[in-house]
DNA sequence: TTATAATCTTGTCACTGTCAAGTTCGATTT
DNA sequence: AAATCGAACTTGACAGTGACAAGATTATAA
């Protein structure tokens, strides 16, 4: 099983995470509309047939890689959580500048997990991973209106409330719509976009 | 130039508006994902390569698609304006459900429009349309706020902040992401996007 | 009427995703 | 150690795609 040089081989190891890795760098460099699964297995240095053995088809590819999204999706939200004031409004702002960076850190990665039909949101991997990214963003705005959206409606229209503004900046900052913000030095944006973020989570 | 039965002529008169037709019924059908120029060619009776000449290629379609959509996007707007109360928070609520109502109601054409990389935005048609959206969306929220967001930093933070809100909204439900929201009966359901709309639209 | 240009068709190309059939090879059994 | 089995990967084929070139048809205008 193991091998210094996967290369060669026939039976290569750990196919699967090649093609992920190609799958994502394929996904940066076309875009989903030029996505192709025969791209990746060029990258991967594999038969064009290769993919299907371990994704099915194209959609099942994008599943997987929309699952792999949504993981570092919510690790990156902590990473940020976890160099800001340990208190409600700043973790919530933190985890909405995560989201937000995360988008335009990885444009195609992130309309591919908002913006397709194509990944499986029933299929075990991403509806999990999908479901704590959620879910978080639940306990977020929980802990900053001390109440549990779960149990609340106002809380839980809080919560959506807050969704709403956060994924709307970061799909309309992915797409190049918001030249105001944009253009603003980083610390300046941020701060406005804190704003927004408390103004969305706050009951009037 | 005159004709009934358009269809067994060679030079079969407005094709280019029977294409866009086409288009927009593939579009909502197959979705932009499986989006076929051959078939849209035909749904119009019309040969593998016609539309090639009216719009150049796929992209020259899906562009004056786009630029049709932002023009019913925003003839929406004002629809349901003229039925709201003349006033500038009910003005802005009316505008935002209508935005909310488009992407709803054409789920395929919202994502061309806003979710897609094919479109070219610096062709004049839709470089247009697309600006007298976003000028309205200025001028709504203005009315608001008493002010110009061209003029005033803070007015236009408050126009990006409504504008992500309800963007957000509109993108999420489409995406079928918003579940509360989405199972609340219609009316409960547009009082809490009103409320959430107006959060956005109001500085801290 | 004749020329000219616009409109549409036909044919072809490289590329795509998927399927079926074949090849290689690790692992298990005997 | 040998045989077997099944998983991993390849090869080849098919229909469908977007784009292009070349030809056919028709409106316009000279």
């Amino acid at each position: 099983m193991y091998e210094g040089a996967a290369k060669a081989r026939y039976h290569h190891g750990d196919l699967r995470a090649v093609l992920l890795e190609a799958a994502e760098a394929e996904l940066s460099e076309k875009s989903i509309e030029n996505f192709s699964l025969r791209g990746v297995a060029k990258r991967a240095g594999v038969s064009h047939a290769a993919p299907a053995h371990h994704f099915g088809d194209v959609d099942g590819l994008l599943t997987a890689l929309a699952a792999i999204g949504h993981r570092r999706f919510v690790a990156l939200q902590n990473v940020r959580q976890k160099r800001a004031v340990k208190e409600g409004a700043a973790q919530l702002v933190a985890a909405g500048l995560g989201y937000i960076d995360f988008a335009m850190t990885n444009p195609a990665l992130f309309r591919l997990m908002f913006s397709s039909k194509r990944p499986d949101f029933c299929q075990g991997e991403l509806a999990e991973a999908a479901t704590i990214a959620f879910e978080k963003l639940l306990d977020d705005v929980g802990r900053y209106r001390n109440g549990d959206p779960r149990e609340d409606d106002g809380v839980m229209a809080d919560a959506m409330s807050t969704w709403a503004m956060v994924h709307g900046l970061a799909d309309l900052l992915n797409g190049g719509r918001m030249k105001f913000l944009q253009n603003l030095p980083r610390k300046r944006r941020e701060e406005l976009l804190a704003d927004m973020i408390l103004r969305a989570a706050s009951p009037g």
